[in-house]
DNA sequence: ATTCTGACA
DNA sequence: TGTCAGAA
């Protein structure tokens, strides 16, 4: 399939599709014109990598996870494992850092409002 | 009409 | 990531 195809079957643009194959998170064949030429199970795998991209991780944490989530689970090493509590814990560290930042703002707003009245 | 690469008022 | 240009 071609890539507008393959954007509309998965809902991933063809601006993002091309990214992704930037990145090596996803290869196509080329048809002798140059046009990039998908395999239709390419789909669902282009749906998984929207989904890490939704939660944050990035185009080199995807790429070391997507053969761990390809490969039968019984060939599933503990990096999957590790790299998942990793990026947890990314992201309760950036929550911890948005709370004070919101702490931080609440302050200053109630001191504001004390000084206007 | 569709895709390709490169670039950004 | 969108989008536009210039070419195929």
């Amino acid at each position: 399939m071609r890539i507008g195809e393959l954007a509309d079957a998965s809902g991933v643009s063809t601006r993002s599709l091309r990214y992704y194959e930037e990145h090596g998170l996803i290869r196509s064949e080329r048809t002798p014109g140059g046009w990039r030429d998908f395999d239709s199970a390419m789909v669902e795998r282009v749906v998984m990598i929207q989904h890490l991209f939704a939660a944050g991780l990035s185009s080199s944490t995807i790429n070391e996870l997507l053969p761990c989530l390809e490969a039968p689970p019984e060939e599933r090493t503990g990096v999957m494992e590790q790299l998942l509590a990793q990026e947890v814990e990314r992201l309760e560290a950036k929550r911890r850092d948005i709370d004070r930042e919101l702490d931080t703002l609440r302050a200053l707003r109630s001191e504001t409002a004390l000084s206007v009245k």
